[in-house]
DNA sequence: ATTATAATGATAATCAATATCACTTGTCCA
DNA sequence: TGGACAAGTGATATTGATTATCATTATAAT
């Protein structure tokens, strides 16, 4: 999978499993220093993008334009809250369960990944 | 809505109203030049930011990092080619049949929009 | 232990998006 | 109709997240 391990890419993907916050690569980044304090920003992002690219962890897109991450590959939707920016697991299906767990639902995105008809060609 | 009349703005959601490729700024701008040529760029972003605030048009966010827009409010799915980048309407629901089209789809993306229950208190 | 090279960390570079500000233009009203 | 006010524009500077660079460090095979 990786040509070589590294201690710092073992932290990065410890710290990305232990939270559910979808954090973006800043917080990544502060967690990690308090296990090792000479991690660079540098190699967070590059783990984080190497996580993604081995398929260990995905992006979140969120409005204000930052990546944030998850390692938890299972398919799930979320919740963006346009007041605090927060990225949240939303395990029910549908607009009227969420609502029930006190989640005021506005907009609702799919999109789906993969390669258009032309490129698959 | 809007407070005053503007020929930019009219350009630029025309341009917008007039493509389904869910185009990103640069290409908003070039196609706003041939109406308009003295448009300027900062003057696209403004009206396409003024746009999505007043609920004309939507932003997706693709994996390359730059806004696309759209101006189709109707609730409908897309898909985000990883070959060409390209972004497309998908009107059918489901896995099985936007396979039938001709696309292979990897992976499928949920998100809701709103306020969450802490901020919804 | 030696060696090849993957990975790191500091920092420069990139680039999309936003802020600034003097100037232009739409709209109100005398 | 003609100011006058302020919204809107356009050129450009600034910001800020992400990526590239490169000398140095560390992993793993021999």
């Amino acid at each position: 999978m990786f040509q070589r391990y590294s201690k710092q890419r073992e932290v990065v993907y410890n710290v990305l499993c232990q939270t559910k916050t979808h954090p973006t690569v800043d917080w990544v980044y502060e967690e990690a220093k308090k296990v090792l304090p000479e991690i660079g920003i540098a190699t967070v992002y590059r783990n984080l993008r190497e996580l993604v690219k081995h398929g260990m962890a995905k992006v979140v897109l969120t409005p204000d334009n930052k990546e944030h991450f998850d390692a938890d590959m299972t398919q799930h939707p979320h919740f963006i809250c346009k007041s605090c920016g927060c990225v949240m697991d939303v395990t029910t299906q549908g607009h009227t369960k969420i609502a029930q767990k006190g989640f005021v639902v506005e907009n609702c995105d799919t999109t789906f990944f993969g390669t258009c008809p032309q490129c698959a060609n």
